[in-house]
DNA sequence: GTCTATAGGACGATAGAC
DNA sequence: GTCTATCGTCCTATAGAC
């Protein structure tokens, strides 16, 4: 983080990572399989929690609500990272091959919950989507926590996944849709 | 195409690259930025045509139906690159380093969809998850019509749609959420 | 004896500088 | 179109832990 921060990202070598870890620069190469995937490490963790939790999610709720338990869930974990997240966010905003490993990761954790889903019993197509928005909404209200930490992560998430219900509350019905 | 199916990827060479194309293997790199992009290519123009309709979709609108409109005018688009659909996703799919770069595009194309919305006047981060969750009920979709061509685009377009106002159409609203 | 960690040589491939 | 920095893989060798 310290090298990524002085010079940015792509003007650090893994020569240059090693040499300030005081290690061979072969030996980064044992710990992460590349450069980018430093950044990624607790990725795992929050997906073995999410999808523990909606694995663990109360019987008969709508397949978004177990999303949201789960989401509800996910906040001891991401205090604890809580120093590193903005800076951390910084760097992979304002560099694209970052952006392409965060995005592949949020990708991977959303098959993760979808799949959880499915084991709840949630049709096939309808897990997919549910796990993408309700992600979605995580996200954002993760972001928001990180830009405004005056407010708990519970009250950004119940908020994002309350603007979600809007979305599509507010939207026409199939059967009165405009050009149809 | 004809590399990467024979070969792989990974195991496809800019250098051979090159030389099947009868360039130089530099040549490849002032058409393309990097080995990945070609893959890519008729990206701009989908984005461009969504972001247009959108611009041009009818007043009143909720935001969810101003995507809905634009995708339905996707399909001549992506009927003229039909022939290549199956085999580019099969490569994109086993390539992890190419699954990247596909997610690039998508929350690329989702930004873009979501400033267009913003244009139309839906709230920021509202714009974003109809953005998102539309753009993924899309995605589906497409998917779904490349898998069988027997039904029409627009057909497999309007059931996504469909299922993901079911998704929070089903959902318990906010007031009677359990666990509060 | 086996497991795990570091070191480091050699090298093919990508992609930037010029 | 040449030259080359850097990434990341393959290989073998060494050493402490149990």
């Amino acid at each position: 983080m310290e090298l990524y921060q002085e010079h940015g990202f792509d003007r650090t070598t893994t020569a240059g990572i090693a040499a300030r870890a005081g290690v061979n620069e072969r030996t980064f190469f044992r710990h992460f399989p590349d450069k980018r995937e430093v950044l990624f490490d607790g990725e795992a963790d929050l997906r073995a929690a999410l999808v523990h939790a909606v694995t663990e999610a109360a019987d008969g709720l709508q397949p978004l609500d177990m999303v949201l338990a789960a989401c509800r869930k996910a906040e001891p974990l991401l205090e604890r990272n809580r120093p590193f997240a903005a800076p951390r966010r910084h760097v992979i905003a304002t560099t694209p091959a970052l952006r392409e490993r965060d995005l592949a990761k949020a990708a991977s954790l959303s098959d993760a919950l979808a799949d959880a889903l499915r084991q709840r019993g949630v049709e096939d197509r309808l897990a997919g989507l549910a796990a993408v928005t309700g992600w979605a909404a995580f996200h954002q209200a993760v972001q928001a926590w990180i830009d405004d930490p005056a407010e708990s992560l519970d009250a950004h998430v119940l908020r994002a996944f309350d603007a979600l219900r809007a979305l599509s509350g507010s939207a026409a019905p199939a059967q009165t849709r405009p050009e149809d």
